[in-house]
DNA sequence: ATAGATGCAAATATTTTGCCGCCTG
DNA sequence: CAGGCGGCAAAATATTTGCATCTAT
């Protein structure tokens, strides 16, 4: 077998957990999940809804959202809710990482940094809370948009 | 004068500030901003809602949002979103910090707890992009929570 | 006195749900 | 061929807005 992308392999990971989960590997299903996994996206329900259109012209936004929780449920799928944007959805990676936000833009790209793992035992120590996960961004300009604001 | 409590301290600066951008000190809104700085309190908007009532059965939710937004505006009040809750609001400090949240009882507290710069210099040099804030929660179980889920 | 605030209700926006016919497995 | 799924529309939530009235300054 030839080589198979990043993207590929989650996409296959997915679309097997689903099947493993007995979930039916319909045609909107396979292609929310290819949308998902192919490329520094982290789209909202609405664009999911909006690229699938020319595909199936009759999808509708609940058959998004219905998706979307499945996968969530099943640990795949991260939601990232915010108080001024629509929430985003992350089916990158499984492994908690950090997200870098344009705050012009509104792209969000995925980091391999991880948080200092002192930090975490700092956290722990101060507020006797057992830890479990976490959700870091850091907002900022990316690099098109810090070109562009010299306009 | 005798002692005053950070809170307390906290309390009129945001006055002070609606103050000087002109805005009105009316009854509810020194209720509002009572409520978001006497207490670990990260609440969302109907429970601040809810708070009221007693003391302004008429209060209105709008007035609420309105205030709250004026206090964004200001910079004195930071929006937390979600996607599964309600978005809370954090007007304890505009130092950028930390927060615990309790996956059971949705508590919020701060920490004074900080990043660490040679992660923000990290992600810099990896992303390009230019870094103006954050936003970091670590998400567990809270001691209280802890200790009730034994039974 | 008057600009700005409140409170009510209606409007928006987003997400969820119910139901029925259809398709995957 | 049976139960899950997609699509439509209605419902449920959260938040915003318009407007008449009231009030802080």
């Amino acid at each position: 077998m030839t080589h198979r992308s990043a993207d590929e392999r989650r996409y296959t990971t997915i679309v097997e957990r689903l099947k493993d989960a007995d979930h039916r590997l319909t045609p909107q299903r396979l292609a929310i999940i290819e949308l998902l996994t192919h490329a520094d996206y982290h789209p909202s329900a609405q664009q999911l809804h909006q690229q699938l259109l020319p595909r199936f012209p009759s999808t509708s936004l609940a058959t998004v959202y219905k998706t979307l929780h499945i996968l969530t449920d099943l640990g795949e799928v991260l939601e990232l809710g915010f108080s001024d944007d629509d929430t985003r959805y992350d089916a990158r990676t499984t492994v908690p990482h950090i997200h870098l936000i344009c705050v012009q833009c509104r792209r969000i790209i995925d980091t391999d940094i991880q948080p200092d793992p002192h930090l975490i035992e700092q956290l722990k120590q101060h507020s006797g809370y057992r830890i479990l996960g976490h959700r870091i961004e850091f907002y900022g300009l990316c690099p098109d948009c810090q070109d562009n604001s010299g306009t």
